[in-house]
DNA sequence: ATTTGTCGGCAACTTGGGTTACACAGAGGC
DNA sequence: GCCTCTGTGTAACCCAAGTTGCCGACAAAT
């Protein structure tokens, strides 16, 4: 983690996060630092919800944000991660559009985000091609992920999902039965189920708020299935 | 509908269907036109589809394109259409990322497209403040769409989706029951139930192929439950 | 050491919705 | 006329998943 709180900390920080900010003149990137603000929110923090405004285009120096949908009954299905080196697209996209925000967004760790204003989004869209390319891809893998979820969500069975997200999260997994459930839009009983499933079959260990996958193979396999 | 085979036909239809477009000299709109490729495609071909890459940036003249997500047991649902006056932000994404098409797109009448080239793409969001607006907002559009699919696959019952489906499309829809059911993923026989009970309490008069909505207001009531 | 709260295992039950199979009706084609 | 195709209605059955409730295991706080 590095010093975020001069501004020769944040220049170095952005640099590093946003190779395609690294084409800027020194003076560009003064002045953009100078207008943008800099702002840090602990871990759990709603960053933003639907129904409000937008204010501006946040880039993630540190920590991730977690977007989801929300249900009336209050269940949550997550739509994707904002890590560091990404902007929230969402609220480019309701900030040009004049749109509110049709998700929720939180703070998933401590987060630093440097958030640049409307007028500078723009300006920064048409002079720097390389942030351009940056926004438009992460436009388009947004979308991709999104769409995906719709695919899981409408086709897939729960178990295969789970071991999707099992896989993806790593071999060594720190999460309570109920964060599982609610990354997958379920119920934390039936991912218990699966999960004790899954065990029985030799494919991982089970501890308190702690998930070994110890057989990914098999994992793989077994979601590969259509 | 409009002439679209001369340059002057494609000219005018152009600009009746992209305001956006106008702020262009007419240089830069002949320019335009001349390196666009125009293309026509009968209803029900297959635009686009996972796997392939892509091309350009179509923009819609005539006709609607239909965008979907297909399991491979052949269940279907719709993530958004693209009008005319639109472009398929899915091409314009996957052009710049690299990436490939996630869904698959089909004519649902017959459409005429407007096809710019990456490069002549790149250039208009550059010069043109009004193209980049648009394109920007259809981005924010899509993805909002999309999210709110997902939010209604996840989080709401089948006969309140259908409801909602049934408002939108207005008061006399012309579809099959099984249209209907690929519409929302679902499957023919449960929605024929469904219509059934709408039928019942009076909301609505099936015949073949035809639906007339009756009450559009109770059938409103009933989606708006949580 | 006792309390209190979180986490997870277990079981009974309900429900939404998909699947299959069959019967019937209207719309052409011949 | 008949025959075939497509669209629709109906019923039996099945399965994935959510719901509720309970209880035991730990962990942190007091």
């Amino acid at each position: 983690m590095t010093d975020t709180t001069s501004q020769e900390g944040v220049r170095n920080e952005l640099l590093a996060r946003f190779p395609a900010l690294t084409q800027l003149s020194g003076q560009e990137l003064a002045g953009l630092i100078a207008t943008a603000s800099l702002r840090k929110a602990p871990a759990g923090s709603v960053l933003f919800e639907p129904g409000r405004p937008c204010a501006g285009f946040p880039l993630v120096l540190e920590g991730s944000v977690r977007v989801s949908k929300t249900s009336p009954g209050g269940r949550e299905i997550v739509l994707y991660r904002v890590e560091p080196g990404e902007g929230c697209i969402l609220s480019g996209s309701c900030l040009i559009g004049h749109q509110d925000y049709a998700a929720r967004g939180v703070a998933e760790s401590d987060v630093t985000l440097l958030n640049l204003p409307p007028d500078r989004f723009g300006e920064l869209i048409v002079q720097c091609e390389p942030f351009r390319r940056f926004v438009f891809d992460l436009f388009g893998a947004r979308l991709a992920e999104v769409m995906e979820v719709v695919d899981e969500v409408a086709f897939r069975k729960l178990d295969t999902r789970l071991a999707r997200l099992l896989i993806q999260r790593g071999p060594l997994l720190h999460a309570t039965h109920q964060q599982l459930a609610d990354e997958l839009g379920s119920s934390r009983v039936f991912i218990s189920r699966l999960l004790g499933n899954f065990e029985e079959r030799g494919w991982l260990r089970l501890e308190r708020e702690r998930i070994s996958v110890l057989d990914v193979k098999a994992l793989a396999d077994f979601a590969r299935q259509p």
